[in-house]
DNA sequence: GCCCAGGAGTGTG
DNA sequence: CACACTCATGGG
């Protein structure tokens, strides 16, 4: 099946490769394509015309799409309140097609615990890897993210044997302490009780808390802060200090859209770094 | 070979 | 509170 939509402003690129999510991948022709729940979709982009594919008789796929593309936030909205920043304001005409993406809770955590001193690439790596191996197929050799059951199957050697290091047994013990209640209960927590819940979880801290409930709860205000928004946050604000005071100074300057400064500031850091870091830098064809 | 990676956990001052 | 050290491994 085919359909178009018009999610405006998007721009794939900004939005799928930066680093929010792991799966997507672009193909020729500015394509993009990834496993999206029990869909594997093809998106692509002319105009402001948003095509999207998936398989014949695929079900809730628009619904699917706009909600992983926040497709109600309003950008302009965003900008109203960013702009008022003199740091981030003369960059947002270039930063508009980048949106927050919205992930399953679930992948979101593991991905995320997963993503703890690594980088991009092997990031992914990672994350293929689990899914190739446990979990269901979508259509030939694409699989969906693993279910917290179909993942608790693995031992935690077969987790190592994935290429996940330390955190194979962060993983397996996430399995065994999350369950579908739990998540359902954090869904309805405000943004700082749920953070603080969070990171009882063995393998999350601060920014693994604020990874996931930003692009997993879709909590805006969440302000995830890894080295590269560090490095941003003293090259162009001069600030400096603990992850706390940190936080802090992004509350209060960006306020309930934290999490959009936070994702244009991640992009525009990775740009400005030497070897352009490697953000665009598929694999192959 | 060497350095670093969208950090967290633990121990110490 | 702040640091310092370790963790396991792969990609650049």
């Amino acid at each position: 099946m085919r359909f178009d939509l018009e999610i405006e402003p998007l721009d794939l690129g900004q939005t799928l490769g930066c680093g929010q999510t792991f799966r997507w991948r672009n193909g020729p022709g500015g394509t993009w394509s990834g496993p999206l729940n029990d869909q594997f979709i093809v998106l692509s982009k002319s105009g402001r015309r948003l095509s999207v594919e998936a398989r014949p008789g695929g079900r809730h796929v628009e619904a699917l799409v706009r909600n992983h593309l926040r497709a109600d936030d309003s950008i302009r909205k965003v900008h109203r309140v960013l702009g008022k920043d003199d740091v981030l304001a003369p960059a947002l005409s270039k930063l508009k097609g980048l949106r927050i993406v919205k992930i399953d809770e679930w992948e979101c955590l593991v991905s995320f615990v997963l993503a703890t001193y690594a980088n991009i690439p092997r990031i992914s790596k990672m994350i293929e890897m689990v899914s190739a191996r446990y979990g269901s197929t979508i259509v030939g050799d694409v699989k969906a993210f693993p279910t917290r059951a179909q993942l608790g199957r693995a031992s935690l050697h077969d987790l190592e044997k994935c290429g996940l290091g330390y955190r194979a047994r962060y993983i397996k013990a996430l399995c065994e302490i999350i369950d579908d209640r739990q998540l359902e209960r954090w869904r309805r927590l405000p943004y700082d009780k749920l953070r603080y819940e969070l990171i009882e979880l063995p393998g999350v801290g601060d920014k693994v808390a604020d990874c996931v409930s930003l692009f997993g709860f879709g909590r805006l205000e969440s302000f995830p802060i890894d080295v590269w928004i560090e490095r941003a946050l003293a090259r162009l604000y001069g600030k400096k200090g603990s992850y706390a005071k940190l936080r802090e100074f992004a509350a209060e300057r960006f306020g309930p859209y934290a999490g959009y400064a936070q994702e244009y500031l991640y992009y525009n850091e990775r740009l400005h770094a030497p070897n352009g870091s490697c953000l665009f830098l598929e694999k192959e064809r």
